[in-house]
DNA sequence: GACAGATGATATAACGTTATATCACCATTG
DNA sequence: CAATGGTGATATAACGTTATATCATCTGTC
């Protein structure tokens, strides 16, 4: 019960060659029925674990994936790595995560590390303000990358994303279909890419219809937040009738702010949100909102993710995936 | 621009030998000012990334630490990864999370990959039904280990967890004072090992102070089967005016499914949670709990890892946090 | 029975680092 | 001036795999 037992333990206890007993290890090669399972079974008895690190070096090959996310905590994201992992795992490879925070430095510690070590894939949500540099990096060593969500300002990613635009303007057009002329919309703090696609579709309706005039109100992601940001718009813009939101946990907040102003959501101030988080449906009312599956969103990135590693050479492909509009208790007519 | 830059090009580019780059670059050995810029200027000219599976697979060293975890969305879990990784991070390693998703066979894999790659400490609330054989190839494999919360049924391994018995022993007290005899304990549905240790010290106080019959009720730890159960709870035990509730989660939920009822949180039955989420604060009405921080809790995790790791064969050591009472709105006076 | 072609096993050189030992050189000292 | 000791650089052998080439041995065929 010395050292660890490595290849050339087991080879020793079947009486073969290391060479033999690597191949009986990754059933590769030309081996007997006889020394294959005389390996196994020395394999067995000495809990033989293989170093990946020694196997991947030689091989150039690592079954181990990436994922770079920004919030860990958001529900909808943690979905997506269900969806992900089921997949991927079921291919043989393993997913871990990582956690930014938004944080484009900490980012950068993150991907680093990750190339360091070799790893095989990459899947990524970049942090707002991602420096050139990290695009160049993750190019100039050819690791596999499926950028999430928020598409790119590189060329030659892989991108699974969501049809913000499209969706926001779904939302704006429901709310006007029911007679709101005062839409604001309400969340997110600094101009990312995929809020600006969502008041980009919000505007564009707000003036293909002539309704009021567009109030964007920010708000931090927390819904405290979007509970005082709802109040404050509020008193900024009495004459606001609906409110298109960023994010559901704003929404969320949002429709707590309505209550607390003695109003109700749904009634005198109509509400859409966007990610449909387990909350939004058993939230008192339930909360109306663009729904996309996270869970299908995740597999959708793990099949790119498979394309690219079988394909690493194929030109980069853009999925984008529509939202729907479900309709529950926080819109009404006004 | 060839294949990637490894120390023999930069060793070149710089006019030393290997043995001279590899020195500048981690710092270590004799080596004057003179060839250490010239090397470094090497390295950044040719972009020069380490290879830390050559790395570490030498010199036995990796500061890639794992973290296992059972539901990556619950925001308790994330809180305590963002202290673990703060205070790790600034020691120079590295932590990516595995969701095992409370599966055993998933969490097998999860540790068997990460012994694979020779990851150098192992963070880790065990799976329910984790059989003996995961901690006997961690013991066997010297794998610097902190078990977190849930306590393992092997002995040898650090341990950060919580004071469960004491938390909700507090809780059920606070009740009692404020005069409710029929409290039930809500949440939860297997007997894990956390929840045996909840339960515990609510008996305890129901016995001890002769209050009504305990009554145990199950549920999923979502909001919705909160809201159900509390309702079935209600409806199957009418005189019951309190629960303690399992998670803060549930409790929501539980709130949730009283206002169904047409009564109050607070007035007609009173609720107290467990973990102190961030909904909790933000709820209506806001939610009375048992508050750890999780944050310092991952810091915690943390600290006991290092000392681990700056101590390899020192004994296993256990630390539990105490929670503490945060009184809200949901308890009150019979 | 000589030869081709499978079949099964093996020797050996990588993969990219780091640790150890060694070496050349120069300055100091008695 | 020989002996000592410090300084800066290097050669070399690991670490544990896998890929390639090679080598016996056996089977069947003419």
């Amino acid at each position: 019960m010395a050292g660890k037992p490595k290849l050339e333990t087991v080879a020793r206890e079947a009486g073969v060659s290391i060479a033999t007993a690597s191949q009986v290890m990754r059933g590769a090669g030309r081996i007997s029925d006889k020394t294959r399972t005389k390996v196994l079974k020395a394999a067995q008895k000495l809990h033989y674990v293989p170093d990946n690190r020694a196997a991947s070096m030689r091989s150039g090959q690592n079954r181990e994936i990436g994922f770079v996310i920004n919030k860990i905590s958001n529900p909808f994201n943690a979905e997506v790595i269900s969806g992900v992992s089921d997949l991927l795992e079921a291919d043989g490879y393993l997913v871990s995560v990582l956690d930014a925070r938004d944080d484009p430095e900490r980012q950068g510690r993150h991907i680093d590390a990750f190339i360091r070590n070799g790893r095989g894939g990459l899947l990524w949500v970049p942090a707002e303000q991602t420096p050139q540099k990290t695009f160049e990096l993750l190019a100039a060593h050819r690791i596999p990358t499926v950028t999430f969500l928020r598409r790119p300002q590189a060329s030659g990613f892989d991108h699974v994303g969501i049809r913000n635009a499209e969706a926001t303007a779904q939302a704006t057009n429901h709310l006007a279909d029911l007679g709101h002329r005062h839409i604001a919309y309400l969340g997110g703090e600094e101009l990312t890419a995929v809020r600006r696609e969502r008041i980009a579709g919000y505007q564009t309706v707000m003036a293909e219809r002539t309704l009021g005039t567009p109030v964007i109100w920010d708000s931090n992601d927390i819904k405290l937040a979007g509970m005082q940001a709802m109040m404050a718009l509020r008193a900024a813009h009495p004459e606001t009738t609906a409110v298109v939101c960023n994010g559901d946990i704003v929404a969320l907040g949002a429709c707590h702010g309505i209550r607390r102003m003695g109003l109700q959501p749904g009634k005198e101030i109509s509400v859409v949100g966007f990610d449909d988080i387990p909350d939004a449906a058993v939230a008192t009312p339930p909360l109306t909102t663009m729904a996309v599956s996270p869970y299908q969103l995740g597999r959708r990135l793990a099949r790119v993710m498979l394309e690219r590693l079988s394909e690493p050479t194929g030109p980069a492909s853009v999925s984008e995936v529509s939202a729907e509009l479900v309709l529950r208790a926080t819109t009404g007519p006004i």
